[in-house]
DNA sequence: TATTGTTATACTCTATAACTATA
DNA sequence: TATAGTTATAGAGTATAACAATA
């Protein structure tokens, strides 16, 4: 039995590819813009974005968490936080209560509104990822998961 | 021997992340904006995007090429398309002269310093992404590549 | 001096709606 | 009617620079 070609190729197929398939940040690229658009209309009704939602699950998880803290996880800078952060309290899904301990610091807490977002967002989310991820293996989702964690941790520092 | 920790924890050790861990898409939207930020930075001098780079790829190995196939390779609209190529055509990239045969369509072309840019451009990707993944084993780089495609071209269809 | 949060601003990538010109 | 391109507009996610308040 022939193996199915699978590749970029047949999506054009009269187009001359010149390696650029060999380029990995493009099939990382692409494989995102699938994820995070689809994901967007899934939670479009819930008034949430996809990097909402991770930040609401932290802060449930984590109640009192500082931004300074998301910053770190998500590895992003924290005027970026901050941004969402801002959306998540003016829609009422977040509280931010100054520390006691360190007056510059602040910390948050989910709302009740915001639990509820929370979990319909999850859900969400379950089916989402199922719906995509549903033709891989057990191994290769693993394998997937393992690797990509590999490329994020063991990438040469910023500067 | 011990199998070294390899997960998303280790960034804040002392962060509940109560499963977040689990979702796909946050491990891939992560790598990507690792991928894209670095790459930006280096293609910083020559005045090009990532994506306005694959554009110039695509068009120097197949000339006179439409949008409308650009469209269809990357699997963005044609508006987002264009306003790459606007910015192509300003910055003198990229030429389009309309087709004979259809009037509808334009044909695009590589200027001389649209050639020089790619070329520089591609010594700049290929130091960029030996850089990235120069922990990977050559069976985990080819992994990757599989299974990316895999989820990129068995996603159900759009609507 | 260093850290936390904030504001202002800008850039990349993407989308939808609505239009013109041509087939 | 359908297709190729265009214009206008908006939204998500990211960054840097500069600042205030606090440690």
């Amino acid at each position: 039995m022939a193996t199915a070609v699978i590749n970029r190729q047949s999506v054009v197929p009269e187009l001359d590819l010149d390696d650029l398939d060999s380029v990995l940040g493009l099939h990382i690229g692409t494989v995102n813009t699938l994820f995070v658009t689809r994901l967007e209309k899934r939670l479009d009704t819930m008034s949430v974005t996809p990097k909402q939602v991770a930040i609401l699950w932290l802060v449930n998880a984590n109640p009192g968490l500082k931004q300074t803290d998301l910053s770190k996880f998500f590895q992003i800078e924290r005027p970026t936080v901050h941004q969402f952060v801002r959306q998540l309290i003016k829609n009422g899904f977040v509280v931010n209560e100054p520390s006691k301990l360190d007056r510059r610091a602040g910390g948050l807490w989910l709302t009740d509104e915001g639990r509820e977002v929370l979990a319909r967002s999850r859900l969400a989310i379950a089916e989402h990822e199922m719906e995509l991820t549903s033709k891989l293996t057990a191994r290769e989702k693993s394998e997937l998961f393992r690797i990509l964690m590999k490329l994020y941790l063991t990438a040469p520092a910023k500067d």
